[in-house]
DNA sequence: ATATGTACCATGCATCATACTGGTACATAT
DNA sequence: ATATGTACCAGTATGATGCATGGTACATAT
């Protein structure tokens, strides 16, 4: 499994980390049941630090992509192969998409719809 | 009409400006077809830019509380009184925050949200 | 001449949240 | 002893954003 981390790209490295992963078990690369490098392994090959890693394990565990099993390690999941064809983030992006073309209809600025998320986003009540 | 801003308000000046007209209007202090001062003329007597104040305007006008008739000057809308009722920050809000409590429960981390919301902003196909 | 709203150019400043980093520690088990 | 995932403390830096500012210009009309 090669995975190739660019520091000059904007997107997130935890992201690229979890795409590569993804797209290892969609290619086949890794197959249900394999046994994935370990957090600090991993950070010290991809020269990263290894909270990075572990972010993008529980990331993907969430996803069901992968599954640890505390001090045996971290494995592919049994169904990581459909999972990965899941991604959460298209959800995201379609229930956002639509709010924000409802909003601006309405007239709302850009400027104002901002300002609205970062509130709400920073306003959690649990 | 008396406007006061306070420019040590956390509150943006051009925000200070519009709630101070949308209540004089709900005050009754002005009424519909009652010229406003102009732009540059607002601007001098508070001694802000005058682009601060032509924000207030034009969102003012968006929402209906003032209409402006070119070189005639800016005058109260006809539907002010109702219209300053209504606050679209207040819509916006209750918008998004529907949306993000569904993907909030659907395992969404609020970094996963940000970074879709940021690219839907981004991605305008006008 | 004077004044209206509006549009474009541009910049400095302050703020905020993210992403990433680092260190330490724990229970678990080999 | 070594290694696993996980958890907490914390700090930094980068980028994005909003706000407000300034100057200039235009067509319109009095």
């Amino acid at each position: 499994m090669e995975i190739i981390i660019d520091i000059d790209d904007p997107v997130p490295l935890f992201s690229q980390l979890m795409e590569q992963i993804k797209q290892a078990v969609l290619d086949g690369k890794i197959k249900a049941g394999d046994a994935l490098p370990s957090i600090r392994q991993l950070a010290n090959d991809l020269d990263i630090n290894s909270k990075t890693v572990a972010k993008s394990y529980r990331l993907l565990e969430r996803d069901n992509v992968i599954q640890t099993k505390g001090y045996r390690g971290t494995f592919v999941h049994p169904d990581a192969k459909v999972n990965s064809m899941i991604d959460l983030n298209t959800t995201i992006f379609e229930h956002l998409s639509k709010v924000i073309e409802v909003l601006r209809d309405r007239g709302a600025t850009d400027s104002e719809i901002r300002i609205a998320f970062g509130t709400v986003m920073n306003n959690r009540k649990d």
